[in-house]
DNA sequence: AATTCCGTCAACCGCAATAAT
DNA sequence: AATTATTGCGGTTGACGGAAT
C-alpha cells in the first residue's frame, strides 16, 4: 500500500505521462490498438499501443467514449426517467445505473444527475421552507436499504427557464398507460417519492 | 463590444475491491 | 496467506462555450 501503480511521475525511468484532453491521433492509437489486439490489461495495452498515457487513462477514454456502442447526444426524456427511478433507488451507483442504460456511461449518468438534477432537486428543496441542514445531501444519503424519505418536497419545482430540455410535452410511454407526462409531472413524482 | 458569470462535459484523483503473483 | 498490481468506482476539477451584464 505505499507504493502507488501508476505513479510513475518522475521517478521511474522517464516515461513523461501525458495528462489531460486526448487528441485525435491518441484517440486512433487506441482504437486501432484495441482492434486488433482487444481491450484490457490496460498499463500493458498503454505500453504496447505507444501511448503515453496511463492504463486508467487509455480504460476510461476507451470506455466513455471511444467504445462503439456507447451511444452520445441527449439523454430522452425515457432515460431520464430511468435515471431518477434509479438513482432513487440506488444512490449514486452509477456504474449499476449505467447498466440499464445501454451505450450510456456512468460517468455520463453521473455529470447528468449532477447538472441537470440534482440543481432541481436543491431549488425544489430550498422553495419548500425547510431552511434545515440540507448541505450537500440529495448524493451519500442513502446506502444502506433503509427506508429513508429522503424528505418530502411538496413542491415540483418551476421548471421555466429549462432550455436545452426536450421540448415537451412528451409522449411518454411510462409504466402502462398514462402515457402522457409534463416535465413538471416527472420532477413532481419523482421527488414526492425519493425513495 | 468587452467582460464576467454559469452550465456542461471530459478527464483526473484517491480509494476500494479484486486479481495476480 | 500475504503482498503487490490492476481495475473499477465515485467525487471533483478545469477547460470551454454561451448567456448575461
Amino acid at each position: 500500500m505505499d507504493k502507488k501503480p501508476d505513479d510513475d511521475n518522475g521517478k521511474s525511468q522517464d516515461v513523461e505521462v501525458r495528462k489531460g484532453p486526448w487528441t485525435m491521433e491518441e484517440d486512433l492509437i487506441l482504437i486501432n490498438y484495441i482492434a486488433n489486439h482487444g481491450e484490457g490489461s490496460w498499463n500493458s495495452l498503454a505500453k504496447a499501443a505507444g501511448l503515453k498515457r496511463t492504463g486508467k487513462s487509455c480504460r476510461l477514454r476507451w470506455l466513455n467514449y471511444l467504445r462503439p456502442d456507447v451511444r452520445r447526444g441527449n439523454i430522452t426524456t425515457e432515460e431520464q426517467l430511468l435515471i431518477m427511478e434509479l438513482h432513487a433507488k440506488w444512490g449514486n451507483r452509477w456504474s449499476k445505473i449505467a447498466k440499464h442504460l445501454p451505450g450510456r456511461t456512468d460517468n455520463e449518468i453521473k455529470n447528468f444527475w449532477r447538472t441537470r438534477i440534482q440543481k432541481h432537486i436543491k431549488q425544489a428543496e430550498a422553495f419548500s421552507g425547510q431552511s434545515s441542514e440540507m448541505s450537500d445531501q440529495a448524493s451519500t444519503s442513502h446506502m444502506s436499504s433503509m427506508p429513508e424519505p429522503m424528505e418530502t418536497y411538496d413542491s415540483p419545482p418551476s421548471f421555466q427557464g429549462n432550455n436545452n430540455m426536450e421540448p415537451l410535452p412528451v409522449n411518454l410511454s411510462v409504466e402502462s398507460n398514462e402515457a402522457y407526462w409534463s416535465m413538471d409531472d416527472l420532477w413532481s413524482m419523482q421527488l414526492l417519492n425519493g425513495d
